[in-house]
DNA sequence: GAAAATAGTTATCGCGCGTAAAATTTAATT
DNA sequence: AATTAAATTTTACGCGCGATAACTATTTTC
């Protein structure tokens, strides 16, 4: 290995032989420079080991190799899921992922930004919290920096958005609901931050007068992110109360589900489409532990990779073009009827 | 606001007035500034919004403010929670956490702590794999930067490590399983790569003898990060065939146990302490989920905000005294009994 | 109110690298 | 072998800030 310590490219040139601004090429795209040259460095890299020093290669750079990836809260599995995702898929194209999860809390997306702003990233994948984000906030920032925004939608705001489309997949469990038995009631929080929550509502409505059938929707108060709680507290005093109309309830989202499902069971009520069940439950999202309540939830399940991946690959063909899109795109995947026990 | 862009710490020397090196005093440490002049400062700040440049503030100190924090796997939501709390306190502290997954691959740790190297951190918190880790890396970077482990512990290495006291916590759910029923068995992965896993057998062990009883252990192969899913699958077969010797299981931890939970619902066994049960089913960290489960899990808590708290502050202490640790700290909360309806 | 202590200023260097222009070498083409 | 294009080297400057020394101005102390 080394004898001594290289301390900068000054040095490294001297022992590889090869001059400093031709090194300073190498690092920064190794094929720029002619093969029997990388080669030789290839070579000196391997017995020397040195790196550039990061500080000093940003400094004077206008646009650094970092891709700010925002959610709004990594402790929800989805987020973390698909910030995963993400993550691999920048790692993938050379770029350096820097994961900041806003809490749960819209004043530290705003802070988010405002930090990533002084690393001069080359482009920020952002799941912004809808309406609880601060719109101009984000707006600002999105003069400044290339911004693709992922799962939930800030109408005309950025580069482009990749997302599901909530109209194909609620209906397509509202029709699996009404077709395999009876149709299904709308259960939901009453203030939802998130624009999918009301897209979906939005899907549930026109479903069901497409279907023929009564749409009912029921809102329960409650606030912040723990969804089980409230789905579990709501959703069972829901379910005591007799208030649906109908022994099946769509949840708006999967961590509803998983609360309610543990207060039926609390409940002594069994869940199912069997004929000994007394009601079902449905959510949406695919949550990862959704395969694992009792029964397992029937649900709709968002393709995490292909948002992540078209997001991430949306990004970078800006980031490469130089050029802001002319139009924003927007991109919707379809949902997929991902039939469990639950419903 | 600010007219003109403000590029560069001069530029902001003559606008408000201040001298240079005394900005940079001030950035360093406001404190370090007389009042008036602070006041002055940061008048003009509220008038220009300039911020000096990350990279060339760090490009010449030795020591940034960064700290680094590397977990093995940020889709397990006991990380995402522990990270998130980590994560915090560095903030409260007035440092900037930057946030690593591994991915569940030991391979990306070593990728991460090379990656953290070059962004020269004031520190690292790092949730190693444990055997799965490249010990010499770990040690090897431990040389150059300060690092506190937490949740599994790499003897030996590092300045310290804040985590759970397993045998404690393994000891007050034994008893109180033998307390309340048949004495448990115990379920855990053949391989077990986290060393808190081989604590919690050999914990097990010393608390069945302790209480005169026979001890069962059960190792299930499985590779990977899809605890659930070999719960599900090896757990309901262990069921199945009756392997267990007694009606109590004592999962090595959550995932697990949420995983022979599902699986025990699809065998339609009624899980809990109810004479109406077929068994009991307990648990190991207090997974954000397991509130949630159909029974709810018995499980044993982990401290997660006094590890977080206590693993940042002592990383804390070793960077501002800015020197190492005469001797290796071990610090182990005790874990808390959660009873619910499990077991 | 004068001396002593503290804080701020001016001037200057260095950090490690990006980058541009000109000179030179190397490789590819005819 | 001569011509040309491409790659590399030399040389030189700049980025934005940390750090220090030598002064000067402001506060504090008694």
């Amino acid at each position: 290995m080394g004898q001594q310590k290289i301390r900068n490219m000054e040095e490294f040139a001297t022992v590889s032989g090869i001059s400093r601004p031709t090194l300073s090429k190498y690092f920064n795209d190794p094929d720029s420079v002619r093969r029997s040259t990388r080669e030789k460095i290839e070579a000196a890299l391997s017995q020397h080991d040195y790196r550039p020093n990061v500080y000093a290669v940003n400094q004077n750079r206008r646009k650094t190799r970092n891709i700010g990836v925002v959610v709004p809260n990594l402790s929800d599995p989805f987020f973390s899921e698909i910030g995963r995702e993400v993550e691999l898929a920048c790692l993938a194209a050379g770029y350096s992922p820097i994961l900041l999860s806003s809490h749960g809390n819209p004043a530290q997306e705003r802070a988010n930004l405002d930090s990533l702003l002084a690393l001069k990233p080359a482009g920020v994948l952002l799941a912004p919290f809808g309406k609880a984000s601060d719109r101009e906030a984000i707006a600002r920032f999105c003069r400044d920096v290339p911004v693709v925004t992922f799962d939930a939608n800030v109408e005309g705001v950025c580069e482009a958005f990749v997302g599901t489309d909530n109209f194909q997949s609620v209906e397509l469990i509202v029709e699996y609901l009404c077709r395999s038995g009876e149709p299904p009631c709308f259960f939901e929080m009453k203030t939802p931050s998130n624009p999918n929550a009301n897209k979906r509502r939005q899907a549930y409505l026109e479903a069901m007068e497409r279907h023929g059938f009564a749409p009912h929707i029921h809102q329960v108060p409650g606030e912040g992110w723990n969804f089980e709680e409230i789905g579990a507290t709501e959703g069972g005093r829901l379910i005591s109360a007799g208030a649906f109309e109908t022994d099946t309830v769509l949840c708006s989202n999967d961590r509803l589900a998983i609360g309610m499902l543990s207060a039926a069971y609390e409940l002594g009520l069994r869940v199912g489409h069997g004929k000994d069940c007394a009601m079902r439950i449905a959510g949406q999202d695919d949550h990862p532990f959704s395969r694992y309540t009792c029964p397992p939830l029937t649900t709709i399940a968002q393709d995490y990779g292909a948002i992540a991946n078209r997001a991430a690959s949306t990004l970078f063909r800006i980031i490469e073009s130089e050029t802001r899109l002319t139009e924003r795109e927007e991109t919707l995947f379809d949902g997929k009827l991902v039939m469990r026990a639950s419903a």
